[in-house]
DNA sequence: CTGTTAGCGCTTTCAA
DNA sequence: TTGAAAGCGCTAACAG
């Protein structure tokens, strides 16, 4: 079932059809109101790939995400793609753990023609995604700070989130700080570590390397970090972490070394995923909203669209402190806590 | 770029490109090597939206999962798309909470042609899905247990699941065993319920419809299952539940209650989340193999397609108990277990 | 072994 | 206000 059909059954022409679909102006309402009724009758579904041949667009954007298992990335999909069909776009889900998979990604998203690509997370391999710029296909990264020719950037305030979850520490009493950071090496470890300093220094709070460690942005690798933080001579009393994902990580280990949260530890997350509400204690986290992150997103893609030969724009979200269960007055260990 | 191009460069036709791109005998091998060698100079992309056309087939499965939120299924869906890019297909994920958006996605896996759909846990509304079986795409649904024109089904075995998992409970003493199913009305969730019934049966206890009520799949649901449980005047010493999220609510509902899990009550969840291992207690729970899952779906699929005509297979999964900390003997609250 | 060609469904230009 | 026709890139049937 084709246009060609429909117009047969309409006594019209397929580009009438077209018209009628496409709401151009140019049809008779008497036309257009004879097709439509066609159009229901047969239940009519158009074929995209036509048009994709002809004109090259696709009307789907392409997502890159590092971990589908990290439920920040699986919620942030889930509201992407809603907000894609909202317009009407499908999306090219791509899970991209390593550099090879991230070189046949981008290979699947050039043959599918897709609009636009979003990048998450996973570190911006220039020269695998070199084909994309090559194309001039709009860009999008998420977190790394960055704009150029054809790509634009939508970053967290990390800044402005580490700073609000220090106030609330140094509120409840606190003074030594630890920080599980994100992979060494990624940009985006950097940025948060250096975020976390500075909202150290702003609280007039001496900065300590040996209260800093690195995780994997995993429940694994925050659990050994919290074990590796609290071998050190000086013991944090809180401690702020890459992710939601260490922090639940660093919250096992504090349980598995006998100690409790917030009673001995305060630990505070980075995401805000569903299940930080959920853990035993709660999770105070720093919530990354993500139909906000999602909206930027589009905003960013329809930026760099306008015109992908120019430099793309630098794009901000706000985070805000969740306060829950896992933050405390320092120095309040409860034993004993059930009962 | 697309194949004459490559064509006139080689000085053939883009027929034989064609041939050599498909792997195709005829063409002499000195040609194929020189028309190869061009293909890889220029990073040839070929364009899979003329095949589609032309075809109808696009080499993409249609995924319908109900709820991205649940770990479960973000999982599966990062499997199944790994599987699915290996033998070289796209999938359309959907997201399907609603009749309504079930029955848009229809039609936008529809339109983009997919070769195949696998319906996941949502309901299989037939009149929503009618369009599809219309158009003679083959089908799969999980844990229907039926299998109809076109239609084939994978499904777990919870019989053999619950049945372990009650075995379990049986040597650690355990004799009154709770039960929070999924949301009432749905077939998965009463098959769910006979297997647990069934398994009760098998080991000779005697099931009652007190410990018994059903939950939503989701935490909270599981939660207020578990506050409901515990108010009957025969309280259980042991609860199984229809999915990890609802053993998860349970869990929180049981230490809301300053009872001690395992030592008041034990907890059994289902799926084995990436979660159930790190929740404190890190979870016993009836796995389901998701890899072997998704290559039944597979099969299935490909069963399906070789005669769309033909009444579909059904496949079988075994699951496999994992167990953990979330499950002890009965009778042995520990109370204070924190030191 | 290789080339020519038709046609998949759609939209848009041009002509009427 | 409508229709005719071209062409997007690919592949299979057919001709050579």
């Amino acid at each position: 079932m084709n246009m060609r059909d429909i117009a047969r059954r309409a006594g019209v022409s397929s580009a009438t059809v077209s018209r009628v679909i496409n709401g151009s102006p140019l049809v008779r309402e008497k036309t257009a109101a004879r097709v439509r009724k066609i159009l229901e009758d047969v239940k009519f579904i158009p074929n995209p790939s036509a048009t994709t041949l002809k004109y090259g667009r696709s009307k789907t954007y392409g997502l890159v995400i590092p971990d589908i298992t990290n439920p920040f990335y699986a919620e942030f999909l889930g509201i992407f793609e809603e907000l894609m069909t909202e317009i009407d776009h499908e999306v090219l889900v791509t899970v991209s753990e390593s550099p090879e998979k991230l070189e046949k990604n981008v290979r699947r998203m050039l043959m599918r023609q897709v609009d636009g690509v979003v990048f998450m997370g996973s570190e911006f391999d220039t020269e695998k995604v070199d084909a994309l710029f090559r194309h001039r296909i709009p860009l999008v990264t998420v977190d790394r700070r960055v704009a150029e020719e054809g790509c634009s950037d939508v970053a967290v305030d990390f800044n402005a989130g580490y700073l609000e979850a220090v106030r609330h520490l140094c509120l409840l009493g606190h003074q030594r700080l630890g920080f599980i950071g994100g992979i060494e090496g990624l940009k985006t470890s950097a940025d948060r570590l250096k975020a976390f300093r500075k909202a150290v220094e702003a609280a007039d709070l001496v900065y300590r390397e040996e209260l800093v460690t690195g995780g994997d942005y995993r429940i694994a690798g925050g659990e050994q970090a919290l074990f590796t933080l609290m071998k050190s001579r000086i013991k944090p009393t809180a401690i702020l972490t890459a992710n939601d994902m260490t922090a639940f990580g660093a919250v096992r280990g504090l349980h598995r070394l006998g100690l409790s949260v917030p009673g001995d530890v305060s630990v505070i997350g980075l995401d805000d995923v569903l299940m930080a509400e959920v853990l035993q204690p709660a999770l105070t986290t720093i919530r990354i909203p993500r139909r906000r992150l999602a909206d930027e997103c589009l905003k960013a893609l329809n930026y760099t669209k306008e015109d992908v030969d120019r430099k793309g724009r630098c794009f901000t979200v706000k985070p805000e402190l969740k306060v829950r269960e896992s933050t405390g007055p320092v120095g309040v260990a409860k034993r004993s806590k059930r009962v």
